[in-house]
RNA sequence: GGCGAGUUCGUCUAGUGGCCUAGGACACUGGCCUCUCACGUCGGUAACACGGGUUCGACUCCCGUACUCGCUACCA
């Protein structure tokens, strides 16, 4: 097994060319957990080197999506760090130096080719149907004298390494086992490209070197470069470092997953009202399980039993039922307090206009509003959005439920409902209880013959928390005016 | 085309040769609880891709086939 004993240094290394994507976010997620089962350093590193796809403002979100989730990196951009610079485009000195040294032991060499002619020679090459394809060589035995030549007659060249011509590369991927290669079948990679910025091989492997990286966790799209990034380690004398190798989230019906079938950036889920908590849990189970049937686990749970062998190498398809059960998970046991702070914000667009001062809603009564709410929703924006009648008259009442609820007799038993409730000094739901409890007996009728009329008078829906608590969070003298309010419309 | 990885209920997964007449969860569904809706709880439907081996015995090991995905860039 290609394990070794360094303390664990792990890395979350993405390139900012686009929002974070779910499937990175759960590369960070592992990476994060490794680190901190194992005692070790999660650092974060900017794979910039594409000047072509750089993207500002992503590296701005991706930051801020890293936080959200909860991956706080020990090193990094913003923290620091003893081994950075920690963006690759600030490290162009140390690419060049190392390609030197490759360029010296006769690892790596100048290629001249243009990329008119490698468009050629892989036409060429997929015409004839060969096995075999990539770069040709051509340049591969260009005396070093000669290539630095052309170099300062002002010709521009990329720098290649020298792939070793046969034999097979073998690495031990700690999830998937031994894998091995052909080296015939890899061709020169370029390490340096003509603009003189670093390839992501090179740079991913001096990288990882000099920033003393234990293992590498990154998406299984990397599983065929790694043969080239072993033998570069072998070339520059270095230990590479241990592989794993993460399987791919698909979307639900298969196929990758994208905004065209729905959410697929970290941001998508926090603007649709998922926790990050939630999020970060239900990524985490998609291809690792902590062994028992635990599932809605808190960050802490998950990392005290995090292990990298208990990752599946399967693609998993993301099922977004399953999350928003979990975020409904997570809902229920977030502090009240919490979710009314939430709730207090979502709430200034739900009473615009109602003439409502949001800010000067006693924090008890939203606390109190959220206990009853929060085992019946998934997201956080319906705390809000499902509790507009604790703070306004319904304008209209639910046609389907009407029929019955406002239908003969319920005149009478609302009449006689509302002079009992209208005689409580107290209004708590214990004595509106105790309230309703009196009237059955009065006229002879069950609970819920008095129940319904009254939820749809003060409520305006027929599906809600129990009644004496939704009358309680109302209040005596705004029940009072809505029963009177519906007492028209009923038999 | 070549190379590589993967393949257990619709979905996420447990399973490392006998404990599997394959377990859990989501979804679906029946009951209970109950003032409604949820929550909770008790049940139900539903899977080892296929074909060969190896073995007393295979979901588990080996080979082949099929399918899916990835790589095959001076992108990561």
């Amino acid at each position: 097994m290609s394990t070794n004993t360094r303390p664990v240094r792990v890395r979350f290394a993405p390139s900012p060319t686009g929002y974070l994507h779910v499937g990175g976010a759960r590369t960070a997620i592992y990476n994060y957990f490794y680190a901190k089962a194992m005692g070790g350093t999660f650092y974060l590193r900017i794979e910039d080197t594409d000047r072509k796809r750089y993207n500002e403002a992503a590296l701005h979100d991706l930051t801020r999506d890293m936080k959200w989730l909860g991956l706080q990196w020990d090193e990094g951009p913003e923290v620091g760090g003893d081994l950075g610079p920690y963006h690759q485009s600030e490290r162009l000195d140390i690419y060049a130096r190392e390609v030197q040294k490759l360029l010296e032991s006769g690892h790596a060499y100048y290629c001249f080719c243009t990329e008119e002619r490698l468009e050629e020679v892989r036409k060429v090459q997929e015409s004839s149907g060969q096995a075999v394809t990539g770069y040709d060589r051509q340049c591969r035995d260009l005396p070093l004298a000669d290539a630095l030549a052309r170099l300062a007659a002002g010709e521009k060249a990329v720098v290649r390494f020298k792939v070793p011509l046969e034999g097979v590369t073998r690495f031990e991927d700690q999830i998937r086992g031994p894998i091995e290669y052909q080296n015939a079948l890899l061709d020169d990679l370029v390490i340096l490209k003509r603009d003189k910025y670093p390839t992501y091989h090179l740079a991913s492997v001096v990288d990882d070197h000099y920033m003393q990286t234990s293992h590498v966790l990154r998406g299984d799209e990397w599983i065929s470069s790694t043969p080239k990034h072993v033998l570069l380690y072998s070339a520059f004398g270095w230990e590479p470092p241990v592989f794993c190798h993460l399987p791919v989230i698909l979307a639900a019906g298969g196929g990758k997953l994208s905004k065209r079938k729905g959410a697929a950036s970290v941001g998508d889920f926090r603007d649709l009202g998922y926790l990050p908590e939630a999020l970060v849990n239900f990524l985490a189970l998609l291809g690792w399980n902590p062994g028992d049937d635990r599932e809605v686990m808190t960050l802490e749970e998950m990392i005290g039993c995090f292990s990298l062998d208990r990752i599946s190498p399967k693609a998993a398809a993301f099922d977004e039922k399953k999350l928003e059960w979990m975020n409904g998970q997570h809902i229920h046991h977030k502090d009240s307090n919490w979710l009314a702070d939430y709730m207090r914000q979502d709430l200034g667009t739900v009473l615009e206009g109602s003439g409502i001062d949001v800010d000067a809603i006693p924090q008890a009564k939203l606390i109190f509003i959220c206990n009853l709410l929060k085992t019946r929703i998934h997201f956080l924006k319906e705390l809000a959005e499902s509790s507009k009648y604790f703070f306004i008259a319904p304008t209209s009442y639910d046609e389907k439920a009407k029929a019955k609820a406002f239908g003969t007799g319920s005149r009478a038993i609302t009449q006689a409902v509302r002079s009992q409730l209208a005689g409580l000094s107290l209004f708590d739901h214990k004595r509106i209880e105790q309230g309703f409890m009196d009237v059955c007996t009065q006229l002879d009728l069950k609970l819920g013959n008095l129940v319904h009329p009254i939820r749809l008078a003060v409520s305006g829906v027929a599906a809600g928390p129990g009644l004496f608590e939704l009358l309680e969070a109302v209040g005596q003298g705004e029940v009072l005016r809505r029963l009177d309010a519906a007492l028209p419309l009923m038999e």
